[in-house]
DNA sequence: GACGTGACTTAGGATCAGTCAG
DNA sequence: CTGACTGATCCTAAGTCACGTC
């Protein structure tokens, strides 16, 4: 196989596979298919219908006009890495007792069970409900197999440990051998040519079979994702690129499409799991097409800023409208404006049970005095949301007004939902919709928490640092952007303490120290400073040191279970960093790192007057 | 409108790899 | 040299939103 693309940007006109031939027929369903001459095989390849489809085949790219949705003219790649296949290990658990032997379909489901053993999410009962189903229903019937509980697993398990031990344990040198080996594989897979130019793939391989995990109460946890094959693959691929080669031995691709209207290079499909949806394989975050989605989204933020006073004027009028559906529109805009909450679009029985602004139940908001209003509900990924909040008084009366009559269980806006919602967003600005709240909110509290930095001649890169840390904090309060408390955070806590008091400890005993030299100039203690003034270096040293410890304590405590990086990445438009940063003479890589400095190369040399 | 779904962004946790103190 | 810690990267679930269909 050429590889080209693994180690060139140069444009490849060999990478393996057929070159696709002509074109001929139509096909159905928003895609068309067509059948190409070959000798040994056929292969079906689709392309966009659409308008562009028109011209039997081949896309007029000369004359794309703005509003197309074309979105690349070429794409190249290798297609999509597949994970290994399963090898038995023999090793059979034990029933009611005795060895229950197993084929390598039931044994590799077997080992997964045995993987996730030890773990909470094994002594869910609908993960147990769910997973003894799929499982008894591969075992053969023979086995007389009728419960989980009954089966044993821990040969298995020990297994596992040991052949993880083993691997552990094997030499460095070949533990790095392995991991070149990988990287190479992975590298022929990393990168595509899109439009001539070279690009960095998101993620190459399918994903894996195993258990499914779902968050929070899933219904399906438990249930089994089953292995991905090339034929639930469907490849995306210019019309006169090559076909990537699918080097799973007797296996086809399920389609090779040209979709030039979409993004993916691949997208597969686990068909054993009706609810699942389609998955994607997409470019990096700091490739041409990417970057240019997220300058659009900033750009979008900011257009909001421009307007958001006439549209704040306009929810806050509907608020008090006599419909009840136009006030629960003004309503549910303020919340989402006011607290960042998320659209909230209809769920369905298959999924966890969590809520956003249009989906909220009465059960979920408890009318308090004073205008206050308390949220106690689970968001995406089952995040609570639990807050007391001081609301317009108008929008407190709006509420009483929803709630009045209403059983728990009932939606709190029930005349309107999310797809209304954005309507009525699009009515006030072109291109609105709720998510767009989100990215304004987290901007602009970016920008306002930075605003308030008053630069003291000494204040150290340390502070500045610190300071805009605690600006992302607020942001990501303000999103509900929370982690698990680490698991051994008490002590991990109590170890920073510790060496905080020591710090103190030894500022004291340098400057009482000092004192004593003041009156007896000929004390010596070992490890002091012997001199007035050396003491004073030491001191100043000291006390900087304790600095830099009191801030740890105070930032472990701080982060103790909000996520900084969520905002970062997706929400604070990033020439808001940069140009403090800039202004500040904060080196960017001490906010930024690596990965953030690529995905926002195209904010990296923003102006210093800019604003968000 | 309700509903399904395609394509994309957003999300937290797991895992990996590098670092640092003991 | 080792084990704990940490930051980066990987993984994939879970949202949003537009669009087509009935």
């Amino acid at each position: 196989m050429s590889d080209k693309i693994d180690n060139s940007s140069s444009h490849s006109n060999h990478l393996s596979g057929k070159k696709r031939k002509a074109s001929d027929g139509n096909g159905s369903n928003g895609y068309k298919k067509r059948k190409i001459s070959n000798e040994d095989e056929e292969e079906s390849i689709i392309t966009n219908t659409k308008d562009s489809i028109k011209m039997s085949g081949r896309y007029n790219y000369e004359e794309d006009d703005e509003d197309s949705n074309i979105k690349w003219k070429t794409l190249e790649h290798h297609g999509v890495r597949f994970p290994p296949f399963y090898t038995p290990h023999g090793i059979a658990p034990l029933h009611k007792g005795k060895p229950l032997i197993l084929n390598p379909v039931q044994e590799e489901i077997a080992t997964f069970w045995a993987q996730a053993l030890g773990t909470d999410f094994t002594e869910k009962e609908t993960v147990r409900n769910n997973f003894e189903e799929e499982f008894l229903a591969v075992l053969d019937k023979e086995m007389g197999v009728k419960s989980l509980n009954n089966i044993d697993f821990d040969p298995i398990v020990k297994h596992i440990e040991k052949t993880r031990e083993e691997r552990n344990n094997r030499p460095r040198e070949e533990k790095k051998r392995e991991r070149e080996e990988n990287a190479k594989l992975d590298a022929h897979f990393r990168y595509c040519i899109i439009d001539g130019e070279k690009e960095r793939v998101n993620t190459v391989m399918v994903e894996p079979p195993g258990i499914f995990r779902g968050r929070g109460e899933h219904p399906h946890a438990g249930k089994l994702k089953s292995r991905i094959l090339p034929e639930n693959v469907t490849v995306n691929v210019g019309l006169d690129n090559m076909i990537p080669k699918c080097d799973v031995p007797g296996h086809a691709w399920k389609a090779v499409v040209n979709n030039p209207e979409a993004t993916w290079l691949g997208q597969f499909k686990d068909e054993g799991r009706e609810k699942a949806g389609t998955k994607y394989l997409f470019l990096a975050p700091d490739s041409k097409i990417k970057s240019k989605n997220d300058i659009m989204k900033y750009g979008k933020a900011k257009k909001l800023k421009e307007n958001i006073e006439k549209i704040r004027a306009d929810y806050m009028r509907r608020m008090v409208s006599k419909s009840m559906q136009e006030a629960q529109l003004g309503t549910a805009t303020y919340l989402i404006d006011k607290l960042a909450l998320r659209v909230g679009n209809e769920k369905s029985e298959d999924e966890a049970d969590t809520v956003g602004c249009c989906s909220l139940r009465v059960e979920h908001i408890t009318i308090e005095k004073d205008n206050k209003i308390t949220l106690d509900f689970l968001g995406k990924d089952s995040m609570r949301f639990h807050q007391t909040i001081e609301v317009h008084p108008l929008a407190h009366k709006a509420i009483e007004r929803f709630v009045k009559g209403k059983k728990p269980e009932e939606d709190l806006f029930h005349l309107i939902n999310a797809s209304r919602l954005n309507e009525y967003l699009k009515e006030l600005m072109p291109q609105l919709s709720a998510k767009v709240f989100r990215t304004y909110n987290a901007s602009i509290t970016l920008q306002n928490e930075l605003a308030k930095y008053e630069e003291k001649p000494r204040d150290d890169v340390e502070k500045k640092v610190k300071f805009y840390k605690n600006a992302n904090r607020e942001v990501a309060i303000l999103c509900n952007h929370q982690k698990a408390v680490p698991k051994n955070f008490d002590e991990q806590l109590k170890r920073l303490e510790d060496k905080l008091k020591e710090k103190k400890k030894k500022l004291k005993e340098l400057q009482t120290h000092k004192k004593n030299l003041a009156k007896d100039s000929s004390i010596s203690k070992p490890k002091m400073p012997k001199t007035s003034n050396a003491c004073d270096t030491a001191i100043k040293k000291a006390k900087k040191a304790m600095e830099t410890e009191e801030y740890k304590v105070s930032e472990k405590i701080e982060n103790k279970n909000i996520a900084l990086s969520t905002s970062k990445i997706n929400y604070m438009d990033p020439r808001i960093s940069v140009t403090w940063c800039k202004n500040n003479e904060v080196p960017i890589e001490k906010v930024f790192e690596k990965t953030l400095r690529m995905k926002f190369a195209w904010a990296m040399s923003e102006d210093l007057e800019w604003k968000f």
